[in-house]
DNA sequence: TCCAAATATTGATCTGTATCAAGGAAGCCC
DNA sequence: GGGCTTCCTTGATACAGATCAATATTTGGA
């Protein structure tokens, strides 16, 4: 995730999952053979799409919205493992029990393959099993680079951070390239944010207000964000210049 | 990792990888065709073995010791990402800079396999691609635990998580089976165990020293850990009972 | 065998974030 | 349009873990 790659390109809005995030280099029959196991999804904005310990009876890619991994505690102290974007994939070929409980934090649409003959087709069709790996790697070097996060950053640093990575985000779905100003609504609640960052609500609406007042960021409502001066927030990230991601 | 599926079997005391790690399911040929490509390599304790950055010429497997995935801001904060046990894989098929520093804890030696041949083998065998997703996945999954502990989990509970991991590693290498009591040798200092969990090493040290007084642990020098009573230890864990690990 | 360096322990104090508590703003249904 | 309900903000206080500091133990080399 958060990576450029995986966002839907402007030409496939009915299903980016078919041209980029399973079968990039699928021909026409391979194409049909998706076709005939894949369906869509709708889950409306809280609903909980699967629990983990669940059987998943499919894999799938996320056509529009955003949804959460989490993962919970017995005493019920809850960390957000995972952000679905646009053509994220979620499931695992090879185990039906699904390890994370998935979340969705905005209407959600998915695209989904059911699990058994995707596993089948990941076995006939090398590029697709390619594909998927490429994929699990960026998501594995996503969640490394959130383990720094977690551990060594201070509450600014870790807003600052998460902010960053969906300003990025949106300007590149929006395409509005190397603008200075990038604008976007926020996707999650404080509470989803804490669980993400491991804090709680409180500290996150006080470093929000902390950023707002120092500049970092402008807000209007409590949801849109405007980030003047994008060299700045990675700055109070503490990332080193560009975080890792191609731009 | 922390997985019992990446252990080296006794009988391949020589090279675990090419039974396990990469290929489980090749032919004569095609353990060839490896043979060909591979190298070892030992690096003492200590001892950086690639910087965040370098040119990778070669993925690798972990035949013997300890290594560290970790990375490092620009003011020394260092979160320790992944840790490399025997058997384990590291390297990045399809991208040639590593994304994480990775130092020897204990020595260690290394089967490496040039980096360029081994993709071309991945593209023509798809098991070994197969396998390789296979371990991605699981790697993503003792991420994704992890950030769990990272972010929720208190001193206690994120020592006693190090240890439980520890504990089963040992027990399942020293195939004792399901004996109450372990005992193992700590392959990490204080500093490291603090970086692997996002503290500082003083905290370490005092929980390390709680545990014992609490007789959850019994310490014999500062390296050499019995755990009289692996469900106490579990259970100060925090973990639900079985932290997500077959046995 | 002794010394120096590395590693670990323990104590005193400080501080960032959690916790507890009280409103305030925005959406939504009747 | 009033009154829920949900989400957010802000304040006061508590506490876990960081920081600073001193000492102890182990290790390795001459």
């Amino acid at each position: 995730m958060n990576d450029l790659r995986k966002l839907a390109p402007a030409d496939c809005s009915d299903c980016p999952i078919r041209h980029r995030a399973v079968c990039a280099r699928c021909d026409a029959d391979e194409l049909a053979r998706l076709d005939e196991i894949k369906y869509y999804r709708s889950f409306s904005a809280g609903q909980t799409l699967m629990w983990a310990g669940d059987t998943m009876e499919f894999v799938a890619s996320v056509v529009s919205g955003v949804a959460a991994l989490t993962q919970t505690m017995e005493d019920g102290r809850t960390q957000m493992v995972g952000i679905l974007l646009p053509s994220d994939f979620v499931g695992r070929p090879g185990r039906s029990a699904a390890a994370y409980t998935v979340t969705a934090t905005t209407d959600v649409v998915m695209c989904c393959f059911r699990r058994k003959p995707f596993e089948q087709m990941l076995l006939s069709t090398p590029h697709v099993a390619h594909r998927l790996l490429e994929m699990t790697l960026d998501e594995l070097d996503a969640a490394r680079e959130w383990m720094l996060v977690l551990g060594r950053k201070t509450a600014r640093e870790k807003i600052a951070s998460l902010l960053a990575i969906l300003a990025r985000r949106d300007a590149a779905l929006a395409k509005d390239g190397s603008g200075q100003t990038r604008r976007f609504d926020l996707p999650l609640t404080r509470e989803a944010m804490a669980d993400y960052l491991g804090l709680t609500l409180e500290t996150v609406s006080r470093q929000m207000s902390a950023l707002k007042r120092d500049g970092v960021i402008i807000l209007e409502g409590k949801r849109n964000v405007t980030v003047p001066d994008l060299e700045r927030l990675l700055d109070e990230a503490g990332d080193d210049s560009d975080g890792g991601l191609p731009s």
